[in-house]
RNA sequence: GCGGAGGUCGCCAAGCCUGGUUAAAGGCGCGAGGCUCAGGACCUCGUCCCGCAGGGGUUCGUGGGUUCAAAUCCCACCCUCCGCACCA
């Protein structure tokens, strides 16, 4: 007798080890097998590998060990991400005894205190992970090939002597340009603020403001906007009056902006020559020439301005703009303002808001009528805010301009801003600058502003070219699932130049910038053509002095000639060409895999360089992409301790059920979630499999070949078909759940059905069964495999044939499946009484003749159906034969689909003959007797009982029930 | 704002592309029975409402539409989640 428990642990480092001894995935060139290269986007060694990216990389895996089971010579290597400022900063914090760092290390990595201790030192970290990590994923036993493994950065030469070649080629290829780059810049501490950097003003970025130029003297009143197009409604200008401003040359042109904005323009590359500075007051009551009409408008005072915020100058269109218009109404009615400024109240009251946009919505004067709405009562109502977004986004979209608005007048006024914006660019009158939409504050505690970095080295992804060939790789390339594809082509448009290097963190040096690193994302692009070489560098074949730029431009492109190669990076000719054949039988990677967050960044970068450096040839060939794994519903969040390692997951549940775990729980683009109750059961669902098939396998069977035989094969066959089908279009959870689900089903019902199941059909059956488990519970499908009898290693045995399967057993189980409900519904309408007798009358022969003719009409008409039912009905009453027909009427039209075909079969075989083999089933499952009749032999007294029911129908028995 | 995904019977979650055995898979929970010394283990059945005969009624975010027929197709609306650059 075999031992019934089944030790997670003991199994799966059994078969690790087995496949290590026989390394099953060690994979070398095969010129005799097509190669199938799978790749995952490398981990970030900052700390313990999750549940999150177990998901993705048991995907990957499952693609992995399938393929290689249809044949496929597949590589799937494995490394490390070191690169970035992420490393260092958990260092520093530590350093500066960040006691939240140091809690989750503790909590949630379970890294002991005096380890901790040695973090500060990055590079300690870095290794203490890699350790970690490789370590746990070798216990979840994935099909990798470890020999390739490495880690990125300058502690690696040999992986940094790729990147500096990957760059030179770049480079090269025109595709690194000089260019300026927008930064949210901090003041003090003179360097970018990312978002982690920030006390305040988190997903603040820059965005793009117009300044409007107004004539005043020999000088312009810069006002700063995002609705250039509204100029054609100005009333007046506001200024603050408390607040600093100054006057400046420009570029050489004579501006007035508040005194902050010249530090912001000059930022900006602007030349800044300031000639004066002065109280806001000084402007009020001045007048300044409108830019297109030519107006003279008044300076006017508000404190609603904010200097700090645009250029400190607001010009004011009361009728579109709430702000202004209370600003206007407010400076009406206050006498004491109008006398402190000099300003002539009849002049400011006969200010009218000057209506230049209509919608429908809110009509051409929406402030007005937004204002009453909102029931605002002054310009520092805080409701102005909302009020002027509401304007804005109707205005914006679905607004039209008036004829007052010169040639802009009567169009969109989307519209109408590009024009405004193209023309004042054309006629000098207007600018344009980069502002923060809302305050920045730095750590520091300083208020960033938008600086523009000049002389920087961009990646030229705004290039139109680079684009296009971006897209064409999209194009032939697979996707999975496919909406994912249109966010592919949304960042691939989206991406402008992308400032590639650093002065901080770990990395590889840009080359002809030594002390400027090459940015994470930037570094890990085309690195998997490096797997190929790494195995060579690891056992010492190949030094990082050996890797020149002309090595790789030999080994990856084919340029060069190898004796002239061999003499110059100390490399053999020999295996100069060895390596130049595996790389082009390997080369390009046939599917990465990772998380939707990685369009919009990794993925498309991976794209973008591959087309700048490799030939169409090389190009990656598919892409899969699937969801953020959340814990019991949350988003994963370690310091909310919402967080899972793999190790915390392979202690308690072990790979296999982790492994199903994960993979049943999302498909597509949805995000997947972890349910620590599912993984228990999945454990239970493993062990229980492991009984099912030990259980078999212990038992005296007779021969048998009947229909239920049938059945289970061909069963089985439809599910290969399905789960191959499934897993070609990486839908892994429908494969998953079909293997581990549907086959234990077919077992159990073949069992349930049969009282003499046939040994040798079912050992078939498990055999098959365990195949199509293996990709997904590989260590339970090896175990029992071997508990077979089979000396072969199940990675390596062949993918079950995949062939149609013949629907005719299938559809006539169908049928006894529909009897068997129907009978429990009337035993419970009968309210749930035991039966001890069932009559199962089967329709007269007239009438499936009858049925066989109508399963052939397609149209369905009663005068049809009538003619068809006469022919056969020789010798029936005419009020048996009406009530039948009233019957088929009614049932008839929902005779459809898989039904029909139910129907088709069943008259074929007979329904009597079908009944008669699951005899002695049907007795066992009611647990009575039963008896099988038909209405062309029962007694009339039966007859007269069974008169009250529905008439039999083919395929639907008169059923009785004592 | 832009782009993407999604709202299904107590919960989780299939189905939707390719409309029709779809009252809607599977799992959990709950109920009944079996096995058993016992079991929170395992096996079987049931689980929208009504019905002592296989029937009827009402369901798939909301409101319309197309169709003989819609959870499935079309339109509008509401709600939720995710990404949006120096950050891995």
């Amino acid at each position: 007798m075999e031992k019934l428990q089944y030790s997670f642990s003991e199994v799966e480092k059994k078969w690790q080890r087995k496949y290590e001894e026989e390394r099953v995935f060690e994979a070398e060139p095969d010129p005799s097998r097509p190669k199938f290269f799978v790749t995952f986007p490398f981990p970030y060694m900052s700390g313990p590998v999750h549940l999150g990216t177990a998901y993705t990389l048991t995907r990957l895996d499952v693609i992995a060990r399938y393929k290689r089971k249809r044949g496929f010579n597949v590589l799937f290597p494995f490394a490390f991400h070191w690169t970035g400022t992420t490393i260092a900063g958990i260092s520093d914090r530590i350093r500066r005894g960040d006691q939240k760092t140091i809690e989750i290390l503790e909590k949630m990595d379970g890294v002991p205190r005096e380890e901790i201790e040695r973090f500060k030192d990055p590079v300690y970290l870095a290794r203490y992970y890699t350790e970690k990590n490789r370590a746990v994923l070798k216990d979840y036993g994935l099909a990798i090939d470890w020999r390739r493994e490495f880690h990125t950065t300058s502690l690696n030469p040999g992986f940094s002597t790729f990147v500096r070649w990957q760059y030179l080629k770049l480079l090269k290829n025109g595709y690194i340009i000089r260019g300026v780059h927008p930064v949210v810049w901090c003041p003090r501490d003179k360097s970018p603020t990312g978002d982690h950097d920030r006390l305040s003003g988190e997903g603040v970025f820059p965005e793009k403001f117009y300044l409007v130029k107004f004539r005043l003297n020999d000088s312009y009143l810069v006002a700063a906007t995002f609705r250039p197009e509204t100029v054609f409604g100005v009333t007046n200008v506001w200024v603050n009056p408390e607040a600093n401003y100054a006057e400046a040359y420009v570029d050489g042109e004579k501006w007035i902006v508040s005194l902050e904005t010249l530090q912001k323009l000059a930022d900006q590359l602007k030349s800044i020559n300031k000639t004066r500075e002065f109280k806001g007051r000084e402007l009020i009551g001045k007048k300044v020439i409108t830019v297109f009409t030519g107006v003279s408008v008044p300076v006017l005072p508000a404190s609603f301005v904010d200097p700090s915020i645009g250029t400190g100058v607001v010009y004011s269109v009361p009728a579109h703009a709430p702000y202004d218009y209370m600003a206007l109404e407010d400076l009406k009615h206050d006498e004491a303002l109008l006398r402190e400024y000099g300003l002539d109240p009849e002049e400011v009251r006969s200010i009218e808001p000057i209506s230049m946009i209509t919608t429908e919505k809110y009509g051409s004067n929406p402030s007005e009528k937004i204002v009453r709405e909102l029931g605002i009562r002054n310009q520092s109502d805080p409701k102005l805010e909302e009020a002027t977004s509401l304007v804005y986004k109707e205005e914006f979209h679905k607004g039209m301009t008036l004829n007052n608005c010169g040639r802009f007048s009567n169009l969109p006024v989307q519209r109408a801003k590009e024009l405004v914006i193209e023309e004042m660019k054309r006629n000098g009158a207007g600018d344009e600058m980069l502002e923060l939409p809302s305050p920045v504050v730095c750590r520091c505690g300083t208020r960033c502003h938008v600086k523009i970095l000049s002389d920087q080295y961009l990646l030229a992804y705004s290039s139109p070219e680079w684009k296009a060939k971006a897209l064409k790789a999209l194009e032939m390339m697979k996707i999975y699932p496919k909406e994912a594809r249109e966010n592919f082509i949304y960042f691939i448009n989206w991406y402008v130049d992308w400032a590639f290097t650093r002065t901080s963190g770990l990395g590889t040096p840009v080359p002809w910038l030594p002390d400027q690193m090459i940015e994470t994302l930037s570094d890990s692009t085309v690195y998997m053509a490096y797997y190929i070489i790494s195995k060579y560098v690891n056992n010492g074949v190949l030094k990082p002095e050996n890797l020149t730029e002309e090595f790789y431009d030999y080994v990856m492109l084919d340029k060069g000639v190898p004796e002239e190669v061999g003499k110059k990076t100390g490399v053999s000719l020999e295996l100069l060409r060895k390596l130049r054949y595996e790389f082009d039988y390997w080369y390009p990677v046939d599917l990465r895999i990772s998380g939707k967050d990685l369009i919009a960044n990794h993925l498309t970068f991976y794209i973008f360089h591959h087309v700048a450096i490799f030939p169409e040839e090389k190009w990656p060939r598919q892409i899969a992409v699937n969801g953020f794994l959340r814990i019991e519903g949350q988003p994963m969040h370690k310091s909310k301790g919402i967080f899972i390692s793999l190790k915390d997951a392979i202690e308690k549940y072990g790979s296999d059920a982790t492994r199903i775990t994960l993979l049943l729980a999302a498909e597509g683009l949805e995000d997947p979630n972890w349910e620590s109750e599912k993984a228990s059961r999945n454990m239970e669902l493993i062990e229980s499999i492991y009984r099912q098939v030990i259980s078999l396998l212990g038992k005296e069977y007779v021969s048998e070949n009947g229909h239920m035989e049938e059945w289970l094969r061909n069963s089985i066959k439809k599910r290969v078909k399905k789960i191959t089908e499934a897993l070609e279009n990486m839908e892994i959870r429908e494969a998953a759940s079909e293997a581990l689900y549907g086959l234990r089903n077919d077992l159990r019902w073949y069992l349930r059905r049969t009282s003499k199941p046939d040994y040798k059909t079912l050992r078939e059956a498990v055999e098959t069964w365990l195949n199509l488990l293996y990709p997904f519970t590989p260590h339970l499908a090896e175990e029992l495999w071997s508990i077979l009898g089979k000396d072969t290693i199940l990675a390596n045995h062949p993918w079950p044939q995949v062939v149609e399967a013949d629907e005719k057993p299938l559809l006539l189980e169908k049928y006894l499946e529909n009897l068997i409900e129907d009978t429990y519904q009337i035993i419970k309408a009968m309210g749930n009484v035991s039966a001890t007798r069932l009559k199962i009358i089967t329709a007269a022969k007239w009438k499936n003749e009858a049925f066989k003719k109508l399963l052939e009409v397609t149209e369905i008409e009663p005068s049809r159906i009538r003619e068809i039912m006469l022919l056969h009905a020789a010798g029936v009453s005419r009020e048996e034969l009406g009530r039948f027909i009233g019957q088929v009427l009614k049932t008839l039209p929902s005779i459809t689909g898989e039904y029909k075909m139910v129907l088709k079969q069943v008259l074929d075989i007979g329904e009597r003959k079908i009944l008669e083999e699951a005899h002695s089933f049907l007795e066992k499952e009611f647990k009575c007797r039963v008896e099988i009749l038909s209405e062309d032999e029962i007694s009339t007294e039966l007859v007269k009982v069974a008169g009250k029911k529905p008439p039999a129908q083919p395929g639907r028995p008169i059923l009785l029930i004592e």
